[in-house]
DNA sequence: CTGTTAGCGCCTTCAA
DNA sequence: TTGAAGGCGCTAACAG
């Protein structure tokens, strides 16, 4: 790899000159100019971004933890955070915490040393020490939470309106004529996931319905564990105890929720209606098609990515924690329609 | 940002000192070790990995470049490179090309710039000057190429049987009864959906089945597209030359073909037989559920990625190009299942 | 075992 | 407008 110098050499000129028209900061003359230019492209020169951040202290690098990049509502998020990113000159390095504490510890020191300028955060579902986060902002390294907000730590972040989303979606189970809704959350220990809860209970409330303990399922977020909690709480209620809706407040869950409908042969929305947070599959060329409440994902990454960058470049002087709050939409399909009046119910 | 000298004032030893004991290259006596951890604990030192680059002109980071972090083969093996990469203390920036050629040229000019060293690349479809690729290897940085490769450059690569899963995956057909099968497959000037294409027509002479011209429908790899494609050639063919059967090459194909499906009426297996590469979404959960030629992704993504380190570490000394062929699976659904017989074919 | 020091490649004053 | 030189933080000889 060719340095500063030997394109210097090789143009006839200093290192200084050299640099001066990479960085364009100073005017240089057209014969020179060119005599650079060239020696660059004949040497195939790609300057030392390694260098040039130890000099600037600058590495025009954002750092984003996500829990697991296959799950397709994160890399969307990248995506938007990526495309803000670039449009300003910086790089997104993306990493997977695996909703494990000790493994984000480890990627939040990584991202330190490697001299990140800001960090992008969806905090691990697993509780984790707080001081993991004030430690970060202690040494005044930009950081914006998304998705996910830390409780009781001040620190700008952007996410959907997790509540008013909720509310939203069970609303339109109730307006679908459901009664005895099941909701299936997340680890209440996520502040979203609560949140989403109190939204659902805000639904039934304002329509009157009282909010039963046993229809509250909190699970973790692995599929498998959710299904064989959910065929647990399908197969022990007799039939008329059975919820006439469920309503998930991700994705996780549904596809738990799903699998188990499938092994106790429940067909949505025939047997119970269905409606969930997260889109699960592309467009609407599968069946069930599902009723989901759709996050603005791409929109939360790129928005997030983009009052990191106002932080780190001190455009963005608020003192206080930015909180960007996006509405969700709700794409109403077939797992949650109105199903024919049934004996009990005519 | 403490430097490793405020932690040797700290500590109260010489900058060597602390290197040593951070490197752990050379022995240091307890006591002064304590020191020197209890002093980096106390400041919250990190390592300056940009210093450290520049000096060891090593970087230990790799890059990816991917058309789209957001299509779901992807993520999977950027995980299983990101696996590999971990496991040998190694980073990984991953990239989206668009599938771009002028974006691509930057993104590896940029990667290049920062010094990863070594380059895990799925070239974008966009025909590109073979130039973008020679250049970086001509100046030894080490490239393993996944997914689709290159024509005519000897570059290692990792990828699946192409010919071999595309042909399991149309004999299948046959064997379910199809004899007028369309092949939808993505752009011609990547080396993989030609080998694909002939696994494909290799299985129909197998059968004794004369590949048809008109039944080759190939496309770019946007749905929309592909979609109207696959809608005038359903619309245009009269009901007896329709195609029986439908094989995809890969899962963008395979989600327009579904929606020119939904949008001409058109149910499969009933209608089409239909089986493709590529899951197109979780589990079984949905239906119809397709018959597919799954790639085994996390495994291609961790291959590229050893041999790409044993490169970069000067394990490998294999002189030529090495080539990864990983056998794919065939995942039997409803979407291929053999259809009653019909009054032609009692 | 510990300390000292050169220099990685670049940018940025500062002088000419 | 151009060139010379210091120093960013760190590692790896080398000297003691």
């Amino acid at each position: 790899m060719p340095s500063i110098k030997k394109v210097a050499e090789l143009a006839g000129v200093s290192v200084g000159t050299v640099s001066h028209v990479i960085t364009g900061s100073v005017n240089v003359s057209e014969p020179l100019r060119l005599k650079v230019q060239a020696a660059i492209r004949e040497l195939n020169y790609h300057p030392n971004h390694v260098a040039r951040s130890l000099k600037t202290s600058k590495t025009r690098t954002l750092g984003i933890i996500v829990p697991d990049l296959t799950i397709s509502f994160y890399p969307q998020i990248i995506r938007g955070a990526e495309t803000a990113a670039r449009k300003r000159g910086y790089s997104l390095i993306a990493v997977n915490s695996d909703d494990e504490g000790e493994r984000q510890r480890d990627l939040l020191s990584l991202l330190r040393s490697q001299r990140v300028e800001g960090i992008l955060l969806v905090i691990a579902a697993a509780p984790l020490p707080l001081n993991q986060l004030t430690r970060i902002l202690d040494d005044d390294i930009p950081m914006v939470c998304l998705d996910r907000t830390p409780d009781r730590i001040p620190v700008d972040s952007v996410c959907v309106e997790d509540a008013e989303a909720a509310e939203m979606g069970v609303a339109h189970l109730i307006a679908q004529g459901a009664r005895r809704i099941a909701i299936v959350t997340g680890p209440l220990n996520l502040k979203n996931e609560r949140r989403r809860l109190q939204g659902c209970t805000q639904a039934l409330r304002k329509a009157g319905i009282q909010p039963e303990e046993e229809l509250i399922w909190s699970a973790n977020l692995r599929p498998e564990d959710i299904a064989a909690d959910c065929r647990r709480h399908l197969a022990h209620s007799p039939p008329e105890a059975r919820p006439d809706a469920i309503f998930c407040t991700n994705g996780q869950s549904a596809l738990g929720v799903l699998r188990a409908f499938r092994e106790c042969g429940i067909r949505t929305p025939e047997d119970i209606a269905f409606a969930t947070f997260d889109e699960l599959t592309v467009e609407d060329i599968f069946t069930p098609a599902i009723t989901t409440v759709v996050q603005p994902a791409y929109e939360i990454g790129f928005r997030a990515a983009e009052i990191l960058l106002d932080r780190i470049e001190g455009i963005a002087n608020h003192t206080g924690a930015i909180t960007v709050r996006l509405p969700a939409l709700l794409r109403v399909r077939a797992s949650s329609r109105k199903p024919a009046p049934s004996l009990q119910n005519p």
